[in-house]
DNA sequence: CCTATTCCACAACGTTTGTTGTGGCACACA
DNA sequence: TGTGTGCCACAACAAACGTTGTGGAATAGG
């Protein structure tokens, strides 16, 4: 049976998530999670019985983290739009750029790993299922993109078109090499709403 | 000292790239490699005395094969363009079509390979630099975009950012759930070519 | 036919892995 | 104070790992 102290669940899971960026998953094993949480060997295998429990418990860790702070950006991010004003697409692109070279710079380590696991879950069901909620967080952060489009004049299909834009450009910043330029994303950003706009 | 059978070493590597689409990077071991290869234990570990070289070989191989092949691709491309005349840029979305729905269907299990191997060559310099010819194949596969997007009046940064969409649609459409949708990826690539020609 | 060099199959090493079992500590409840 | 009832630290196991060394087969040159 699985040990329920929530706190060691979590600082569990968020070592094996920092070793997951580190050293790839074929890192994340029970002992290597002991040593970066510095607990006495043992207590994750004792948490996490089994490898595709370990994987799965980081996979949710990562989505519920995810989840809550994207919710706070999206938060902001309504508030700066209300008090903005028009000029709705043009504040879109600054949200989509800000949120990219964000997520290339100061997050990049954890998008290193939501990476590996997505590949990881090609052949783990259970890592699939406990991963399919960072799925919902970004539905609920691409709110504002459909208000935007829609009051842009876009076409309906425009929104998961964008998503997937977005998330692939996200893919070439974090895992690309050199440095990340923001003006250079913001161009990138130019060009991908206005290529979902364009969309009939 | 490695061993020069040029054909074992291409079969082993082909191998070892078979288990890298199949069971992730984790999953390519010396003993593993032989089994698929159908070689006695011990011949993997010849070839490639250590881990870094195997990967690495497997990296230089796949770059290989994606090489010639796009090469190959490339030539048909041309000469279906040059034998259609007029309206580059819808050809050029019409290859990119192709090219990607090919990818995703086709090759998939090539492009799992790959991105297996390209996030672990965030920790491997070795495998990083054997995997850094990939980029050179992209850039020989593009010099049409240039000219059909030159002959649609497109500014000149307009081709390294439809590479960076490109590869980004890549990752979603080979990594994401689903079957691939056609309509769907040409939607999503018109949506890319007009993005990038408007840029300015 | 003899020799030397190249190539390969296999054994062996110490280490690390996933997983399971066991014993003891601490705290709640009577 | 006595007694359970989670919780956890640690030991132990077989299996698989990367790596190195050794002996033999095959082949080419003289």
């Amino acid at each position: 049976m699985p040990r329920t102290n929530p706190q060691r669940r979590d600082a569990l899971a968020d070592a094996a998530i920092a070793i997951t960026a580190l050293a790839g998953v074929g890192g994340v094993t029970h002992r290597a999670v002991d040593r970066a949480a510095q607990v006495p060997i043992g207590t994750t295998a004792n948490y996490f019985p089994s490898r595709d429990e370990l994987l799965s418990a980081a996979a949710r860790r990562v989505a519920d983290v995810h989840l809550a702070e994207s919710a706070a950006a999206t938060a902001a991010g309504a508030a700066g739009a209300a008090k903005q004003g028009g000029d709705v697409s043009g504040h879109l692109t600054e949200l989509l750029t800000v949120s990219l070279v964000e997520a290339a710079t100061t997050q990049r380590a954890r998008y290193l790993a939501i990476y590996e696991l997505q590949l990881e879950a090609q052949r783990r069901p259970a890592l699939a299922a406990a991963l399919a909620r960072l799925s919902e967080a970004a539905e609920a952060q691409t709110q504002a993109m459909h208000l935007a489009l829609r009051d842009a004049g876009a076409p309906p299909g425009a929104v998961p078109l964008l998503i997937t834009l977005y998330g692939g450009a996200l893919f070439m910043l974090v895992t690309g090499p050199g440095p990340v330029d923001t003006a250079a994303v913001r161009r990138l950003v130019e060009a991908m709403v206005a290529g979902a706009r364009s969309t009939g």
